[in-house]
DNA sequence: AATCTCATTTCAAACGATTGCATCATTAAA
DNA sequence: TTTAATGATGCAATCGTTTGAAATGAGATT
């Protein structure tokens, strides 16, 4: 299998020089007459020579890559942001390590084990559901190597964040069912232990507290497409409410298969809103009017952060995409 | 930033041994004292030692990294394969590399030299539009790297592929078409230059000659959502035809959009049917009937023939993953 | 002729882990 | 008492690249 390389040495010995007079020659370094450059480079050339990365890297002790961690590559979501984030890490001469934690804090931490090993330079993470102790995050930043959070962030400070405005998001959401005149809401959430779902959920009723209080909000917390449509189902077949507000694109699919085998009209029998990435909601009829949180533009924001750390910044911060309002004809 | 590693050095250091013994110690060989590896293995525990894989990677010349180099991450088809991938790699050891190649032939091929440079022991690839050129890979293959072809494979023998049922997949779908008795098909496909659309065509056009010369099939080959939607509102305008094939989820998403702007019911004024990997036809109501081609299933198939080749297996082989048909309400 | 430049080139020591072989004791066998 | 065997440890080379310092040789200076 492993077929034998080119090495300074084979190229040193060809030629009948040293080494170092190869790799120098390589780098064009001023010490090198230019007869033996050109001897050397050519031979590299003809011998598609390149230098191997592993002894490259055992001397500078620098990888080069950057790892992403997140619960699941199979997301609408998530896709967007690791596709932004490879796009940059390429323009600027990083490789990216995927893996996933399928949400399960063993593997999370097996995993950030392996990209330790790996010797990447930095992660981009989103936790898992059952994450709870931030101190394997805490000890790779410790070790030189710059952690920034996002989507699913941790709940303490000493981390870069890059984090959707979640409370902003829900707010708008909360806002613009209010200005429709909508009293009977039903507002999901997803799972009631991630501080994305606490933002949203602690903003979302709060505006309803205080801007309309005679409104008539349920909450539930299904976490996923199916468990929204059973809880849907259930729940239209006493009264329909006259809004639903879906704090992710899997709720709002979950929402629209019961709303559809309801017979329910959007928007007249019932409005829809949520929040997504940008595809789901588009592809209903109407199509369904969400807050959108850009998995891409928070990519690209995650890596500015990243790049920033790598180059020495020492800072912490925080980052926070806004969200916009991107009507549809389901409020 | 980059924080003093331990080393078999320091460690050596502090005991008062030498190196070699450290080494020996921590890896249980019988020639040490069961004393000393008591002591050694407390200190490195306590000091949380790690070999340093840079030094381990440059003995042993091997990164137990695998890579992938798609069009694009943001695409429900590739993220469920680079899942499977993902997943099968970890329980095997190998990490997971990924690379865009935003179906630009440029990038696709610094890319492919980016994998090589960082030592991938295996590459997984879905070519870029404008590839025409085997040589990198074969190049790459050459080297000892094994290359596995999936959706969009070369045209070419001489690799290991792991395919839809392209053909069977179109054919499926032709005759479903058929047996339903509709007559008046618009059938739409991707990039007339993949190999995966080539198949498709060929498959569904053959079928529908030899099964039903008197259907009235109309070919175009829009690529994207916003080509099909605009392909399918200038046609609706004329003529709607009684039933529609989408080769692709992107095809299928305009083209349902076309049928609601048009305020056409499905399936009474119009059938559809697909090609998907899953998701997007069940979003819609009724459900798309779609010809199933499953990421995920591809990935673990293309898994192991990565894995039977890391092993020594040297046949090349092409694999096929059956395609099945998903009812929906749509035909 | 002796010294000094200067341009080139080579030496040798890293980086950190691994491993065949050599070197020690120590003890058993002759 | 000498030799051999055994157990435990250390030495030194290796993987391939890089780089400070030393060496070489030719030409210029005194």
């Amino acid at each position: 299998m492993a077929i034998q390389q080119n090495t300074l040495k084979k190229l040193s010995e060809l030629l009948g020089i040293s080494i170092s007079t190869v790799s120098r020659a390589l780098k064009d370094h001023p010490d090198i007459s230019v007869k033996t450059k050109a001897r050397v480079k050519e031979l590299a050339s003809t011998l598609d020579y390149e230098p191997n990365n592993f002894a490259v890297q055992l001397r500078t002790q620098q990888s080069n890559v950057l790892g992403i961690l997140v619960p699941t590559i199979r997301n609408y979501f998530y896709d967007f942001f690791i596709s932004a984030v490879e796009e940059e890490a390429v323009k600027h001469g990083y490789s990216i390590m995927i893996m996933q934690s399928c949400d399960k804090l063993s593997l999370e931490i097996s995993n950030i084990n392996v990209l330790r090993r790996n010797k990447i330079m930095g992660l981009f993470v989103s936790i898992s559901i059952e994450t709870e102790d931030m101190t394997p995050f805490r000890k790779l930043q410790d070790s030189g190597v710059p952690v920034v959070f996002f989507d699913r962030v941790a709940e303490v400070s000493g981390f870069s964040k890059a984090c959707l405005a979640d409370e902003a998001a829900a707010q708008i959401a909360a806002k613009s069912i209010i200005e429709k005149g909508k009293k009977n809401v039903l507002a999901l959430f997803g799972h009631p232990h991630l501080s994305i779902t606490k933002l949203r959920y602690a903003s979302f009723k709060n505006y309803f507290d205080l801007h309309s209080k005679d409104s008539n909000v349920t909450y539930f917390f299904p976490e996923q497409a199916e468990a929204s449509r059973q809880l849907c189902s259930e729940i239209f077949k006493n009264k329909v409410p006259d809004s639903v507000f879906c704090m992710g694109d899997m709720i709002l699919i979950g929402v629209m298969h019961a709303v559809h085998e309801a017979k329910l009209k959007v928007p007249e029998d019932i409005s829809i809103i949520g929040i997504s990435n940008g595809l789901i909601p588009t592809l209903y009829n109407p199509k369904i009017t969400y807050v959108e949180t850009s998995g891409f533009k928070l990519g690209q924001l995650a890596f500015k952060q990243m790049y920033a750390s790598l180059k020495g910044n020492e800072e912490i911060e925080e980052v926070i995409l806004e969200s916009i309002l991107v009507e549809g004809g389901s409020l």
